[in-house]
DNA sequence: GACATATGTATACTTTAATAAACATCAAGA
DNA sequence: TCTTGATGTTTATTAAAGTATACATATGTC
């Protein structure tokens, strides 16, 4: 959530200063307390709607504008400490590498399967896309009644909203990786 | 404000009731209590980010697209209570129709003038565009070093950005709607 | 009809967002 | 050098967001 909160805080950090405003001017302008205004700024806040509101409407900005990321990122997530689900009794471990995130709207899995492993997904909700690629060894994947044999660097889209499955038929361990998107 | 707590109540209430999904799912997705739930979804909340963000992320949707508003509006605005405030001795009168609003990003003023009377205005903040209709009378309006005569039925858009004057040169009583639009 | 389960509502409590006022810092200007 | 004023930070207090629990109301099911 705090990247919500850094975005709020660099973008009215630049408002306030290409307007050459002081903390006192905003709090003037927006009715919000400077304590919080700085508060705010050093993203070190978690301000209500009502609180964003004020700030939005005093500065004569979109509501949105303010929650608007700045341009650049540069974001490490180490695979060492991404969290992992088994199933299939240990044989089907699923590595959440990329956890979802609602300014990205998709989310990033690794799979391993053992030999033999299987693993069964009921339906999604509406408008969920899988983006299967094998990184390494073969899987086959049905979805609905449609089945697909896919050997290495294979990719496989496929929409979640029916149950599907995911299957090692080789005698190797098996990688994938799996991008969810919703909506 | 309570604009933006209303949408969120409602694309709530739609993306639970698409899912049919009960409370007590929802705050087991998102990790916000049932109570606040409730809240939030009759519109008598006013969440802090990190429990919008919370919602976003276990429903799987996006930050913005739970502030977005429902398609329809049906709104009055009373010029009865519109507040106003005077220059020019009483003579030039601003009365705010519709207060600016950070989902729209514009407002409407009504303008009276007296004869004779007159305004200055310093120059706003980059990217502001003025938009003066003459709804009664005459009206002359200068911006920077340009001038123009407005007669009843009349509109002039103009950048806000540089010092500009609006000035009742007749007998009459004119009357003035003023659109000012950010960014 | 009585019991069980599920769902939304109301209440008491805890945590924290937001405010207001005091404080620190610094740059003119006399 | 000593004010004075402007700006951001810290601190104490208040208001309210958020939680957990208990309550009410249905909807089956035996």
């Amino acid at each position: 959530m705090e990247q919500m909160s850094r975005n709020l805080a660099f973008q009215l950090k630049k408002i306030r200063q290409q307007r050459h405003l002081s903390l006192d001017d905003v709090a003037k302008a927006t009715g919000v307390s400077k304590a919080q205004l700085a508060q705010i700024e050093k993203g070190e806040a978690n301000p209500t709607v009502s609180t964003i509101w004020k700030i939005a409407a005093g500065m004569r900005t979109s509501f949105s504008s303010l929650l608007q990321p700045p341009t650049a990122h540069f974001m490490k997530y180490s695979s060492k400490d991404a969290p992992h689900v088994d199933e299939d009794e240990g044989r089907y471990r699923v590595y959440s590498i990329i956890p979802y995130n609602p300014e990205r709207g998709w989310e990033l899995y690794k799979i391993e399967m053992e030999p033999g492993a299987f693993s069964r997904s009921e339906a999604h909700t509406e408008g969920v896309e899988e983006t299967v690629t094998v990184i390494q060894g073969q899987a086959t994947i049905s979805a609905g009644d449609m089945h697909e044999k896919l050997e290495e660097g294979d990719t496989l889209v496929f929409s979640g909203h029916q149950p599907h499955e995911y299957k090692n038929t080789t005698e190797a361990l098996t990688i994938l990786h799996l991008i969810l998107q919703y909506k």
